[in-house]
DNA sequence: GTCTATAATGTGATAGAC
DNA sequence: GTCTATCACATTATAGAC
């Protein structure tokens, strides 16, 4: 589920340590942040010592790029899709949906990404061709990659707003549907909302539904 | 600007020296983030020892408390303006109007909120007690604070999905005007467009004004 | 109010046995 | 593939001189 077998270095992990530690560091990454969590915390909850995680992987950071791989993966995917010259304003509804669906899928993953976006960066400035060699196409980090669309002067400031704040939505919905205080949601439900709010923020489709109960008096 | 002098337990602070750790302190929290910053980075930026941040303040954790304590006083004015029974929907965008002219004047403060909430989480589970000393109010952090209402099952999925991205919406603007990147952006500006886009993702007021002529006719 | 010096601790990481 | 034992280092924090 999490990574591809068979990806790091020696021989067959028969009891599947590898996957252990890193879903326990995923949970752990994302209940206490990258830098308040220890090597000796990992450790103990997956039932190993600090040294066997070093057979597995070179270090602490390793472990937290391995983790971000996917997140990685979909965002150079993302940059592809917005790059292709398609279409002009369509372009980024298209992208949303997409990236609406993807959404749903890597919920858990991006929660851990967007709680430790600093710590991520630090590792990046910090080592560069370490996160290189962790997978391949641009060195790009993921924040920084809508940073340069949004700083577009063809865009106005409040197409850039709006395609911020869209993108904004779209996390945020992600972040509610993973927290435990707001209840069950349906992801296919909620990526049906998403895009219909998406929608009506960026002033494209269908003119915009009315709620039921009108909240506020025109 | 940052705190009110005078509020610290020593003498009178003559070359303001406190004002300037926290001043520093605040770009390093913002550019590296809280863990991966060190008071002997700070020291050193400040032009002194570290021992004499010590002088001024009980621990590293008191600056990031200090720091982000105008950001609670923010929050704990939002959360009064939100219990206010006043109104029932409307209640929400009114909200919203007040919060965007806030951010307005705090974004940087709140871009370091942001960056950091992972951090200050795990400060505020380790001593809640020394974050209760240092702001009198309810205890709580701003990110419970949201959740709490988005949870609220009397609005439906769909209400609840844009109330949490509208609020994203602003957080976002806000982070747009922060980055160099994105180029200067006119604060004003800025805010009257957020009002005009968060009242489309809500669909309240004016109907929804078109893209490409000027959004806003009044 | 700031310094020097140092304590106390925890961290990420390595070496080598089994 | 995992262990024990240990290293080297940076960190927060303290004590006491000036």
């Amino acid at each position: 589920m999490l990574v591809r077998p068979g990806s790091a270095g020696g021989g067959a992990d028969g009891s599947g340590t590898r996957e252990r530690i890193l879903a326990i560091a995923l949970d752990l990454f994302v209940e206490q942040g990258y830098e308040e969590t220890s090597l000796r915390q990992i450790a103990e909850r997956v039932g190993v010592t600090k040294a066997a995680l070093y057979y597995h992987f070179r270090s602490k950071d390793e472990i937290l790029l391995t983790l971000h791989e996917p997140v990685h993966e979909l965002m150079r995917n993302a940059m592809v899709r917005l790059e292709n010259p398609a279409s002009g304003g369509g372009m980024w509804m298209t992208f949303l949906d997409w990236l609406i669906d993807q959404v749903a899928v890597h919920s858990r993953l991006l929660l851990m990404y967007q709680r430790n976006a600093t710590a991520l960066g630090a590792v990046h400035r910090k080592d560069p061709d370490g996160v290189q060699r962790h997978h391949r196409g641009p060195d790009v980090e993921p924040e920084q990659l809508f940073l340069r669309m949004l700083g577009d002067p063809a865009f106005s400031l409040d197409d850039r707003v709006r395609m911020a704040g869209s993108l904004a939505v779209v996390v945020a919905g992600a972040g509610l549907a993973m927290r435990p205080a707001a209840g069950a949601v349906d992801p296919a439900e909620l990526a049906r909302i998403l895009k219909v709010a998406v929608r009506d923020l960026l002033r494209v489709g269908p003119p915009t539904p009315p709620p039921l109960p009108p909240p506020l008096p025109a």
